[in-house]
RNA sequence: GGCCCCGUAGCUCAGUUGGAUAGAGCGCGAGCCUUCUAAGCUUGAGGUCGCAGGUUCGAAUCCUGCCGGGGUCGCCA
């Protein structure tokens, strides 16, 4: 494992001296992991709370009080302990001494960009699939929130000690890219002279379609015109997938985002010969560790449902017909069935269509076992809101491909309603009218994008104002938390031509004089204020990776801005509060080491979200 | 009809994974610029956490049932 180790931070520290009193006080045998120790609502109760006397009061038999009495006493002598107080139903309340703030500062700037990672990961391998769009378009809004939530998720839990691969399954496979490659060839045949006219019904219209129909004319003329559509589609349509890949690559790189892992549906039908991005197909790693894979067929989906149906998880059945939809077609026939029911889910589940081919499911079944043989039992798959119905059959088969090994969170995040100055954007889907994701981006800037949709909880509609998202007011949490480390920085300038020599050239050189800051000097509430919040950072990031949140992030550093502000603008009204203090350049270092702190922290976690950190906003 | 998600201030949303008197922005009311970026800050009003039960020391949070909105329900992916 590469991960370097992180050193404890305060609420961990202090978790596990609560931890080791109750202990002390009732015994090993005490239900230690259900205590709590967190910041209280309300600062007046001190700097940490715990719930360990509530929670542990019913097993010791005791009053909740009672046992919060005893526990105080045991933490009362702890050398980062103040003062312990019993409150309410059976809080105990600490204080700490007054130099763990400083201390607590110090660490975040003798720890720079890496304060706030953790390794509660361990090192184990998580794989993170997102987007996964079909090739057969440009990326829209949609698409963009999944990949801006996947690629943040992946980072959150890189930066929380786990071990991430960024994976993006190509749905290459299917009836749509069929579709796509008729449609790339009407293209091609117009680039030969043929007048086309209107795209007939059921094809892609967009225009995106020209340039591979242009370059499908110049690279083999009217060869294809003479070949029946079984011998031309596999062309056509290898390449059209390749230059919509391409262009989908683009497009996220243009977020910034760039998977690991480009994974090909069809080369789980056909064998990984046709897989376009082979080199990053396979972990070679773990190939050596599975037998399996030096004899891999070419048909693994094949291989898979033989597996399960070794298992006993496959049999030949019936269903019965579909709530809803279109009865019309509906044929009630014996048909290949994978057992889900006996993984949770609600009806056993068809893989083979009646044409004999699979359906999407069968593949993503190998797909997903193809996951476990690389080495993966921890898995997470971010989709669209309307495939939520699919989460239960997906779980049971990574359950039933894994022996029980594995296991796949989904996340769906839900739609995203495109608005300008509050009025919907219109997204006709007909012709290639509709916004794309690149156009968004290219409008209002990744960051803007990235923030704006990590700043809502993923299963709530996201409403993106093109308009607001570019304001540079408080109403726009993007802006106003760059404008917060901007702000930082401003500071830094002014100190540095009113210090002159007192505070060096370099960001280095500044930094190591700050980590010699008298920081004992910090006193005030809000300074003291600032400091909770930073130290409180580390434990923000672990709780956000374990509930698969990277919102938590973005409405952090919004909090972390708001408290910087505020004691910014308290300087405007008591000189004393000021960053920069003339006659006495300890507090001003010391003050300076605060907002180094802030910036450090700021910019953190806008990388974290892939969102960028201005030194200047002008 | 089954399953999944959502329902918190007039509006848009958080709520530290069961904690103490439920928070922020916008909007509305009252204030703060000869001083480090007023692109900012301070402050007031505003709540039956959809409804009703249950679980326990304690519920916006967990369970059950309703109400309302959205999604989904073999041969799309």
């Amino acid at each position: 494992m590469t991960a370097s180790l992180a050193p404890p931070h305060l609420f961990s520290i202090m978790l596990a001296r609560v931890q080791a009193a109750a202990a002390a006080v009732l015994g090993p045998q005490a239900a230690l992991t259900r205590i709590v120790v967190e910041p209280p609502r309300d600062a007046s109760h001190g700097d940490m709370a715990t719930n360990a006397a509530m929670v542990l009061a019913k097993d010791a038999g005791m009053k909740p009080r009672e046992l919060a009495d005893k526990l105080a006493a045991a933490l009362a002598g702890d050398s980062l302990v103040e003062k312990v107080d019993v409150a309410g139903p059976g809080f105990i309340n600490l204080t700490l001494k007054a130099h763990v703030w400083g201390d607590a500062l110090r660490a975040v700037l003798e720890q720079g960009a890496s304060y706030g990672r953790s390794n509660i990961g361990g090192g184990h391998r998580v794989n993170v699939e997102y987007v996964s769009a079909n090739p057969t378009g440009p990326l829209h809004v949609g698409h963009g929130r999944g990949a801006v939530f996947g690629d943040a998720l992946a980072s959150l839990l890189a930066c929380a000690g786990f071990a991430v691969t960024r994976e993006y399954y190509i749905n290459d496979a299917g009836a749509q890219v069929d579709v796509l490659a008729r449609s790339a060839y009407l293209r091609y045949r117009e680039a030969r002279g043929e007048t086309i006219g209107e795209i007939p019904e059921g094809l892609y219209p967009g225009d995106y379609l020209i340039e591979c129909g242009q370059e499908l004319a110049s690279d083999y003329g009217d060869k294809l015109l003479e070949l029946a559509e079984a011998e031309w589609l596999p062309i056509v349509r290898r390449r059209a997938i390749d230059m919509m890949m391409a262009e989908i690559r683009n497009d996220l790189a243009a977020l910034r985002i760039v998977p690991d892992v480009f994974y090909s549906e069809r080369s789980l039908i056909e064998g990984e010969e046709h897989d376009p991005f082979a080199p990053t197909h396979h972990d070679a790693r773990f190939e050596a560790t599975h037998p399996n894979a030096a004899v891999r067929p070419t048909d693994v989906v094949a291989a898979t449902i033989a597996d399960l149906r070794a298992m006993g998880h496959v049999y030949e059945g019936r269903l019965p017909p579909p709530k809803s939809g279109n009865l019309e077609d509906w044929e009630d026939r014996e048909q290949t069935l994978f057992r889900s029911t006996e993984f949770g889910d609600d009806v056993d589940r068809p893989l083979l269509k009646s044409d004999g081919s699979y359906t999407y499911f069968a593949t993503d079944i190998a797909y997903h076992k193809s996951k476990f043989d690389r080495g993966f039992t921890d898995m997470i798959d971010v989709w669209g809101a309307d495939h939520g119905g699919y989460i239960k059959r997906m779980q049971a088969a990574v359950k039933a491909v894994s022996d029980g090994k594995a296991t796949l969170d989904v996340k769906l995040v839900q739609l995203v309603r495109l608005l300008r100055a509050g009025e919907p954007v219109k997204m006709s889907k007909r012709a290639g009218s509709y916004v794309t994701l690149r156009e968004v981006v290219d409008e209002v800037g990744r960051s803007a994008v990235r923030f704006d949709m990590l700043y809502r909880k993923n299963d709530a509609v996201l409403d993106f104002d093109l308009a607001k998202v570019i304001e540079a007011s408080r109403d726009n949490p993007v802006f106003y938390v760059q404008y917060g480390h901007a702000r930082g920085y401003s500071i830094f300038r002014t100190a540095k031509a009113e210090l002159g020599d007192a505070l060096p050239e370099t960001p280095a050189a500044r930094l190591a004089l700050l980590k010699e800051a008298a920081v004992d000097r910090l006193t005030d509430p809000g300074e003291l204020s600032i400091l909770r919040k930073l130290a409180l950072y580390p434990r923000l990031i672990e709780a956000a990776a374990s509930a698969h949140e990277p919102h938590r992030v973005a409405f952090y550093l919004y909090e972390l801005a708001s408290e910087f502000h505020g004691q910014w603008s308290r300087g405007k009204d008591s000189s004393h509060l000021r960053f920069i203090i003339q006659d006495d350049r300890q507090l001003t270092l010391a003050r300076l080491a605060l907002v180094q702190g802030i910036v450090t922290v700021l910019a953190s976690g806008l990388a974290l979200l892939g969102v960028d950190a201005p030194d200047e906003m002008r």
